[in-house]
DNA sequence: GTTGAAATTAGTACGAA
DNA sequence: TTCGTACTAATTTCAAC
């Protein structure tokens, strides 16, 4: 349906190769694209000042590649009648994140659900119609899931930015700093190698 | 935190009408919608099991009313070439919300930022090619930030659920608990209403 | 809200540069 | 590879029911 990875096996992906080939003109492609989903391919072709036919096979190349997961419509939340939104950070008991997984998905008002260091092992977003039912779901449907040690809640009072998908092209070329300058670090690795610990955090004072 | 709508207000939105005409026709349009934004409108109703010129309207409808925001392109982040993903907690100086998001609205890494309730005020979630441009961020841009008090880092190490949209439809009708049901609460409160504390905590001690 | 026309556009299949 | 063109199929629009 709509999950990222629900289990340990990628497609036909190899993390090594990771872009494919993604060159200019393709990355605006998907600037387009993400603006507007439903551009036709000849209306796309013109705006990066390609042939139609020539459109047509990056296009499919895109999607066969993966690069473009699916096309798909960004509704209002509160127009739509999901007027809550709350973030439940979740600590996992060890060996059954599996069933945490499957439980997971089983709930429709979780939008997004992210494994992450620090404090707790991840963060869901909710998307409910009203509080009380933030409230039974943390303390009902979450708690029933014998996977789930605690929780902690924190309520979404606005969303400043949400942009549709950030895209490499959008960075601009950074400014090298002193020594090890970013980017220069191409490191492939897949999203499942960083040490769990309270690493990442950055109090200003460092600075 | 006080003020979260310091923004150029609501366009033309009252949040006393919530559901402007959704019925369950336009909804199940939705539900096609986010999961295929490209698909024709003939397709589209013959789906909901209504005539083209029907979907027409309401397709046009929605989009009217702001219902559906935008189509976009889902795009792979690992396969575009960003893949390290963090969430970073950011405490903001008071009354310097707007400059808060002014500055956030020029940095393109950040792909989404909300104002919670808890321990910290905002979160946002950045998408950057490597690990170094994480910590280039957080303790160089971030910190340049007068607005920015204190920040906090984690690093995302697993995507484990996206869905496009979540939709009122997707919610089953809620069993009634025992008191006040949820689902009984329509509470039209526009996202700025909560009390600022650690509420939400929901320890399953409780249960 | 539905059906059925015409007008427009999308998608495909070729060569040619 | 990319472009340009022609051909076929599909969609959108607009009308009447």
């Amino acid at each position: 349906m709509a999950e990222t990875s629900d289990g340990p096996s990628s497609e036909e992906w190899r993390p090594g190769q990771i872009p494919p080939d993604l060159d200019a003109v393709s990355l605006r492609m998907l600037d387009v694209l993400r603006e507007d989903g439903r551009i036709s391919i000849a209306a796309l072709a013109q705006q990066v000042g390609i042939s139609r036919a020539n459109a047509y096979s990056r296009f499919e190349a895109l999607r066969a590649n993966g690069v473009i997961v699916r096309f798909t419509a960004q509704v209002d939340h509160v127009r739509s009648g999901l007027g809550v939104c709350a973030l439940v950070f979740v600590t996992v008991r060890q060996q059954m994140w599996r069933q945490f997984r499957n439980q997971l998905a089983l709930m429709p008002e979780v939008e997004y659900c992210a494994i992450t260091t620090g404090q707790h092992d991840a963060m869901i977003q909710i998307r409910v119609p009203d509080v009380a039912t933030v409230h039974h779901l943390v303390t009902h449907r979450l708690a029933s899931i014998p996977a789930v040690k605690a929780t902690e809640t924190v309520f979404i009072l606005d969303e400043v930015l949400r942009r549709p998908y950030v895209l490499p092209s959008d960075q601009r070329p950074l400014p090298q700093p002193s020594g090890a300058a970013p980017g220069t670090d191409p490191m492939p690795l897949g999203m499942t190698r960083f040490v769990r610990a309270d690493a990442g955090r950055a109090g200003l004072s460092e600075l």
